[in-house]
DNA sequence: CGGACCAACAGTATTGTTGGTCCGGTGCAATACT
């Protein structure tokens, strides 16, 4: 197997040699034992999955988190002579039936679906007349990030898995604390004692990591048009408010500065627009929320500022992480103001709405639904003691609902609200909702206390996950060595 | 019914009060319509 492997790798691929653990992943898959791969971005993650599906009978299936990345993966595969597609909702009802078809066949080596797929019936039967040698979970922290509330399908792959009757199951992410990784595992159903673990070390010793601390947005945003005349190159500023990122492009436009903007409002083709524009090096300049992220993969950012703090160390790692993908050295800034601290704990709070909560919503909208849907959100608060209409917990609970099939809400029109089925009661009851808002609220105060400390800043990044190292980075806020550095 | 923010007002220098308004990051699926 080895050598054909290596052949392949040749032939197909065209490489000479593996990078880094590749070949230890691609091994296991082709033994068809189950593993999670880390690797950083750009270190030819998809060649574990991609190239055993050349030698493996039947479809490896990647789950992959985007529609927007699937065509582009795809190209990619094809290019290099694989027999690869996709099925998602972009596809017409025809195009998806015909796929299926072909899925049925065997006629795919490679095949790209959302954990959303699953869902369908006519999909899990098309599977089942296939063999699969492999499922692939690429961007695996998903599930952990997504998987308890945002995306639930993605909390639901351990079920479908099983569905499928237990595939091999190659997990694969960029970077994951020991806790995300028992996550995944557990979310996955895979035992942490036979899945085979291969990691690439998460250091970025090109990374100048920094903590300033600032008070407003006033002072925010002089200190950023400092940084943006300094910066060598390419810069991205992340922001957790739409708002205020808005305000800072206003603010920015007036003093003659050109930004680019993507955030989740704009719509589809201007955000392709602006991404394209800021990846060809047309325009060096985007303010960005965290939607701005998977499929990234610009060599030469310079310099990154979070004008807010994120909501997590992995959140925040993540999104340096696409500074500096050269080598060469980049500074990232993060403005620390402690008021901001509530802009986390507030997405925290409200995508955790109490089981309880949700099962008083659900009983009223079975009860009610005419006055629901002639009265809408403001009926719905007044019956369930719910009035602060800052407290989006009462939306997150209509979407949860929603993506467990529970009611449908086109539209997010309550005159459409209707309801299809019963409480989910198991969904609610695999989640252990208290834990793990506490959870989250932890990994918030842990990124404070880092922010906030006085020793090597990427030191206790390391630590954090896991990769300690007795010595300072001698490259940090901390440490110093910017200027030393060229910068 | 929380709270940040702003405008208008009060009444005469700065500061306080009141009332109105606005308020969430991330994406899938799927069909109708243009």
């Amino acid at each position: 197997m080895k050598d054909r492997a290596q052949d392949c790798l040749q032939r197909q691929f065209g490489f000479s040699q593996y990078r880094g653990q590749q070949e230890e992943a691609i091994l296991a898959a082709l033994a068809g034992r189950s593993s999670l791969v880390m690797m950083p971005t750009g270190m030819g993650k998809s060649l574990c999955y991609q190239l055993p599906s050349c030698l493996l009978p039947g479809t490896v299936l990647v789950v992959s988190p985007l529609i927007a990345l699937m065509q582009d993966q795809v190209d990619k595969a094809r290019q290099k002579g694989l027999r690869a597609s996709f099925i998602n909702s972009s596809l017409r009802a025809s195009q998806r039936q015909e796929r299926l078809g072909q899925l049925s066949q065997g006629a795919y080596q490679l095949l790209y679906v959302t954990p959303e797929r699953f869902r369908k019936p006519e999909f899990v039967e098309a599977l089942r007349q296939v063999t699969i040698p492999l499922l692939a979970v690429d961007e695996a922290h998903c599930i952990s990030q997504w998987g308890h509330d945002f995306r639930p399908d993605y909390g639901r792959l351990g079920e479908f898995r099983a569905q499928m009757g237990e595939p091999p199951t190659m997990a694969l992410t960029a970077t994951a604390t020991p806790q995300v990784r028992e996550d995944i595992f557990r979310q996955l159903g895979l035992g942490a004692e036979d899945c085979l673990v291969f990691k690439e070390g998460v250091r970025r010793p090109n990374l100048y990591l920094e903590v300033e601390s600032v008070h407003g947005l006033e002072e925010k945003l002089r200190r950023l048009v400092g940084l943006i005349h300094q910066s060598q190159g390419p810069m991205i500023v992340y922001f957790q408010l739409i708002s205020s990122l808005e305000k800072v492009a206003f603010e920015l436009r007036r003093l003659g500065l050109s930004a680019l903007t993507y955030h989740g409002q704009l719509p589809q083709a201007v955000r392709r627009r602006h991404q394209e524009l800021f990846l060809k090096g047309q325009e060096p300049l985007i303010l960005a929320t965290p939607a701005f992220g998977l499929g990234v993969d610009k060599p030469d950012v310079r310099s990154l500022v979070h004008m807010e703090i994120p909501g997590s160390i992995e959140a925040y790692y993540q999104e340096v992480g696409r500074a500096g993908r050269d080598g060469r050295p980049s500074r990232c800034t993060l403005f620390y103001d402690p008021d901001d601290l509530s802009i986390s704990m507030d997405f925290i709070k409200w995508s955790h709405p109490d089981p309880g909560f949700v099962r008083a919503l659900y009983n009223l909208l079975v009860g009610q639904i005419d006055r629901v849907r002639t009265e809408g959100a403001d009926y719905l608060r007044g019956q369930l003691n719910f009035y602060n209409r800052r407290d989006f917990r009462l939306e997150t609970a209509l979407n949860q609902l929603e993506s467990l099939g529970s009611i449908s809400w086109p539209q997010r029109d309550f005159r459409q609200l209707e309801v299809l089925e019963d409480f989910p009661e198991q969904a609610f009851a695999l989640v252990d909702h208290k834990n793990h808002l506490l959870l989250q609220n932890q990994k918030l105060l842990k990124l404070m206390e880092l922010v906030k400390g006085e020793e090597c800043f990427k030191r206790k990044i390391y630590d954090y996950f896991d990769e300690g190292t007795h010595q300072d980075c001698g490259f940090c806020g901390t440490c110093g060595g910017w200027k030393e550095a060229g910068g």
